[in-house]
DNA sequence: CATGTTTTTTGACTCACATCAAACCCAATT
DNA sequence: AATTGGGTTTGATGTGAGTCAAAAAACATG
């Protein structure tokens, strides 16, 4: 069980999604998984699971260094990417990771896309009163971000939802004092069409069309922003 | 403000999302807003908007009777049905009324599907820490739903999508003690569509192909599941 | 019951995206 | 330098679902 310590919780401004800050706190056999997996470091790389207890995530975790992916998996291999965590965001919601929904099994998991390192924040124990009401904010936003999706994937066309991902990319960056027009993209072309519910030769297209226009330059997996207008403007323009 | 009363959280049978159960607590004003409502009862009709207090839903519901759906609107009019709700399930989040998604303003709002009556159950009060763990369970099921939702709008084609609807349909009702293979649809082809990503031509169209399979049975908004085995396959089948 | 309105169905046609396939790039390995 | 392999780009082609349109069915109204 996780030492408890007293929760130490307040706004973080370089966590953009997280406001939430507790000192790391892990369990002697929570340090020791965590060695096992930097022991293993090279046998993590993109795809591979990160941490699972059971067939649950038990923990929520601060990402201090890398991007990862949530993703469902279908029981006949079909897989999505539900969404892209970054540095200084939450991963692993207990709660919701591996549920029953309308009786089919749907397996919630979490896999690496770039690099590893993160920190334990603490589990998700239901007597801190304050982390709750930080996790509603947590999940609330988690809702909002779906349904947002859900409306790309619902009624928007290729472009479209290229653009949108870019623009929430480069907002997310500069969320976090980074350059929202020039960033190095953390995920493959499967990976973006995965999320955004296309093939990965469309989102290529997609890109190769908008540098056409001037609107990016992309070199693999470098990506500047020249006309953030014109990048808005694509979404709403073509429908 | 409501009246505070001691709250009564049990698990219900009755309710299938909502495993959350208060004694009616309807302030005075609140009163007279429904009687305003059930005034009105003949205004009300598919489309129009249910309740808010400025612009975003202050309080939960537990809908007694009807139907409802959830919908996201763009603000170029574009507009996404992200759920139905039904007598006995949970509407109306308050974090997740209005926010702002990635910059964008989007609303989420709810409208009346079939009929109207629903019931107060109690303000999203931050001091009712069993009612708060319930909330969590509401949060992470939407989460797991909407996820479920965005595998369907990434990944499935057509028939697949509304295969899937109707077996979730089905098996929500049998959640709740009704037939499972006979059953009203309370919403639209549009709405249908709108939540499937799909156009009303095209769910038409899946609903005629389903039937001439002999899968199932429809008039209008009558359906009958007569091969549920058949409905199920047909999810994974064609992929 | 006749009439107007909305919803649903059906058909013909089009187009955006998927699919298939080949070439290319870049990094790691030998 | 040559080889291998994953990721990416690009082109040619096919198809599923959107679009447009019109008829039919369901529903509402006086």
């Amino acid at each position: 069980m996780p030492q408890s310590k007293s929760a130490n919780i307040s706004a973080c401004s370089t966590c953009n999604l997280a406001e939430l800050c507790l000192p790391v706190g892990l369990s002697a056999q929570e340090m020791q998984r965590l060695d096992e997996l930097n022991m293993q470091k090279h046998s993590f790389s993109r795809g591979d699971y990160l941490y699972r207890s059971g067939d649950r995530f038990r923990a929520l975790f601060a990402i201090n260094r890398g991007a990862f992916k949530t993703r469902i998996l279908h029981e006949d291999g079909r897989e999505q990417v539900t969404g892209f965590q970054m540095a200084g965001e939450i991963i692993g919601l207990d709660a919701i990771s591996t549920d029953r929904h309308d009786g089919e099994a749907v397996a919630l998991e979490s896999s690496v896309v770039c690099e590893l390192p993160f920190q334990k924040l603490e589990t998700l124990s239901r007597d801190i009163p304050s982390l709750q009401r930080h996790l509603h904010k947590i999940m609330s936003r988690e809702i909002v971000r779906d349904q947002g999706i859900m409306l790309l994937l619902g009624s928007m066309r290729s472009e479209e939802r290229v653009a949108a991902f870019l623009l929430t990319l480069s907002q997310r960056y500069a969320m976090r004092g980074l350059s929202p027009t020039q960033f190095q993209l953390c995920m493959s072309r499967q990976d973006i069409g995965s999320y955004l519910g296309l093939k990965l030769e469309t989102v290529s297209r997609a890109f190769s069309h908008f540098q056409d226009e001037g609107i990016i330059a992309v070199k693999t997996r470098s990506i500047e922003i020249i006309d953030l207008a014109l990048l808005q403007a694509s979404i709403n323009s073509s429908c």
